[in-house]
DNA sequence: GACAAAGCAGACAAAATAGTCTTAATACTT
DNA sequence: AAGTATTAAGACTATTTTGTCTGCTTTGTC
């Protein structure tokens, strides 16, 4: 698995916020758990790293809840994923070895570098707004696919 | 971190064997596991999977130990990977959804097939054999660089 | 002010991954 | 045949990640 869950699901989640477009609103953590099939006390905890990060703010009490931080097309995927899998996650040697770089490289190090080039690409030129796009425009899902009862 | 370290102590002893040029002859794991400064009886481990996916052989008793079981100019970091790591890794959603397809996707599925795809394309031109040759012809290391001494 | 609806915080439990140890089985050497 | 060097196998422990629970705090409503 290339993203931790916790990672998965922050994507999830704010995907799920940036969808919602509620002017001001906010939106419950239970809510957003329970549509996504998601823990809410584990999202719950997933979302205050991102809180941390600057990427939602959150309001208690009634009404209260959850709510991107910026405009959706100020956030990107990438945002999501160094707020909770490290600002360093695609930066390390693809053969674990702690000193490689560019002056002591290993093995891998140049076509590893490409490559994680075009991963950093994608996710930084998706925002939350390009992700929210594509799903209305294409009618595609958040959550799994609905179990067929034949 | 993308590999788990298995897969990256998988890759490190197999590449050490194609560096190591041994016609015939096998390589011991206790030798591989203090050179490359892994714990002996989780690289015993490791060589194990890779001998199942027969990726390596072995032999018992006194000189025996491993060896690549292909040419090293047969064996792609890929195979190393999908021994390892199992044969889906990469196929799976980015986004974690089960039933993730072309014909049911998830909001990121275009992108992230792309990018997925230069990350395939890099480990299946990657044979043992080409990480040798880096690694002589570039002076390149296998194992941690030295702490200095000063 | 009492109550209810939310997030907040931290302890706890379960599962996955990483790593260790002990005992066997095998093969060479003398 | 005895001794030694090696992998094989499986039990065990440790660490990290994932997930759960319980109680507390904040905020709105009546």
């Amino acid at each position: 698995m290339l993203l931790s869950k916790r990672c998965i699901y922050a994507l999830r989640a704010a995907l799920y916020l940036a969808l919602a477009k509620t002017d001001g609103e906010y939106i419950s953590i239970q809510k957003i758990a329970s549509e996504l099939n998601i823990s809410f006390h584990f999202l719950t905890k997933i979302l205050q790293d991102l809180q941390r990060k600057n990427l939602v703010i959150s309001f208690r009490g009634p009404r209260g809840g959850v709510a991107l931080a910026r405009p959706d097309t100020e956030i990107t995927s990438m945002d999501i994923i160094r707020a909770i899998n490290g600002e360093d996650v695609f930066a390390q040697c693809i053969m674990g070895l702690p000193g490689c770089g560019t002056e002591t490289p290993c093995p891998m190090h140049e076509d590893w570098a490409r490559s994680r080039k075009a991963i950093e690409t994608v996710f930084n030129n998706t925002s939350l707004a390009t992700l929210a796009e594509q799903t209305v425009k294409k009618h595609l899902r958040l959550t799994e696919p609905k179990a067929r009862t034949e």
